[in-house]
DNA sequence: TTAATATGCAACCATTGGGTTGCGCATGGT
DNA sequence: ACCATGCGCAACCCAATGGTTGCATATTAA
């Protein structure tokens, strides 16, 4: 099954990273990592944001899958869906290695002095 | 000095997310990687775009530092540069660690009958 | 010298994105 | 019953992004 000669998951990567390419929805990760689930209200205390920003940010990050929420009475309680980041980390990690691979590669070939 | 007492770069992470945040830029990174440093035509060869728009993706790889261009000859050959990809996995490293820790607190209080 | 290759720069266009406001609707507390 | 709290939806706005085309420029090859 999938075929594929590309790095395991390089588009389904791309959403990963965009969704975390905005330092407003970094700092919700981090807030949602450290203070546990919380609301969408309390987590807009403390930004310069409105509530339906905020909100905004989260589905992003939902639709990532890198969060996930759901409503408990009349407040919706979010919290942080660490797999996604593991997709991430690996996919890092990965590029991180390869690059590795090739600059040895490179290094001894100019020591053969075949370049 | 940065007295922050923010997870180490956590506004510095977000271009580098954003950057990455792109399958056609992905793509990029990872021919970069296994290829080789490369010139701007070979890398827009296999791809659907215009050679103008590979070049603004590799631009913001390189306001990102993620990539680096010089010119050589009649062509500008660009290659990799690994350090901001190790910032990103540091980061996405600390952020899932900081997790597996909140969730064993949690764990705890909850086999303490504390909550 | 002439032609082909490899870029850069600028203008332009359509779409997405971050952000707001206004309104209506549940739910919870008193 | 009443009011405050917490949300969701929709419309709207402006700036940024992804992508193109056209043209000018430098370099290599014949």
């Amino acid at each position: 099954m999938t075929p594929d000669r590309e790095p395991a998951g390089l588009e389904s990567s791309a959403p990963i990273f965009a969704a975390l390419g905005d330092a407003t929805r970094l700092k919700l990760v981090a807030r949602l990592c450290q203070g546990g689930p919380q609301s969408i209200a309390r987590l807009t205390r403390g930004t310069p944001l409105t509530r339906q920003g905020i909100t905004k940010h989260l589905r992003v990050l939902a639709d990532a899958g890198l969060v996930r929420g759901r409503r408990l009475g009349r407040e919706s309680r979010w919290e942080l869906e660490p797999h996604q980041l593991i997709v991430a980390h690996r996919y890092l990690d990965l590029i991180s290695k390869r690059w590795d691979v090739a600059l040895r590669r490179l290094q001894k070939l100019v020591e053969e002095g075949s370049v």
